[in-house]
DNA sequence: CATTGTTATATCAGATATGATATAAGCACA
DNA sequence: TGTGCTTATATCATATCTGATATAACAATG
């Protein structure tokens, strides 16, 4: 769903819950948003065996508070970030897709 | 490599060839677009047996050329767009995995 | 409690990706 | 050739994502 979209629904008063029991999600949204959901929580896992949000951060050019956001599932964090956020904490190609693929 | 980086060295009369043979990438800037022109490929490949591009522009609310550009390649086409286009095919999570997983 | 290290939240100006549009180029076929 | 259909290229205003910064909240340890 577009930012927009739920900026919209909240002023009108709508609660947003979790993505899934938002019934006027097409299914490709559902998915999409599942997958970062899933790459999120992979990241959070992987990180935490290993670094700080910050040191995580400086080795992509990042900031401590983009990794929280990227970690917390924030919509305001592209695909974009969370995969290279990934790849910087060793994961390869097939850790990746293993993730997405297992999103179901 | 940033798009800034790359006009820069352009602007220098570098000639930038494919990304892997640009020793200059660190392994995950290369990995990473790597991951883009593996899912690039497959959308040409699944878009080209079930519809035109215009088709698939309107179901995610892109456009044609937009769509040319995420099948040639351009870089200013991000991994969202490629994912969003892909879903549209009828791609799942699996298939969109497998793809990831299998660059190497 | 105070201090230190870490993570979360909020805001923002600037960078980047976006869809729209125009138009060119290619391609099949009459 | 020319007509229709499809894809490629270029430009642009605007939406979205970004890293930076400030600061709050939290946790552990002295």
């Amino acid at each position: 769903m577009k930012p927009v979209k739920k900026e919209y629904l909240e002023s009108k008063g709508w609660k947003i819950g979790t993505v899934s029991d938002f019934l006027e999600l097409t299914s490709e949204e559902t998915i999409f948003v599942e997958i970062k959901l899933a790459l999120s929580r992979s990241l959070k896992d992987r990180r935490q065996k290993m670094m700080t949000q910050a040191e995580l951060a400086s080795k992509i050019g990042s900031s401590q508070p983009r990794i929280a956001k990227a970690e917390n599932g924030d919509d305001s964090v592209s695909i974009e970030l969370l995969i290279r956020a990934m790849l910087a904490t060793g994961a390869t190609p097939k850790d990746i897709g293993q993730i997405i693929a297992s999103v179901g």
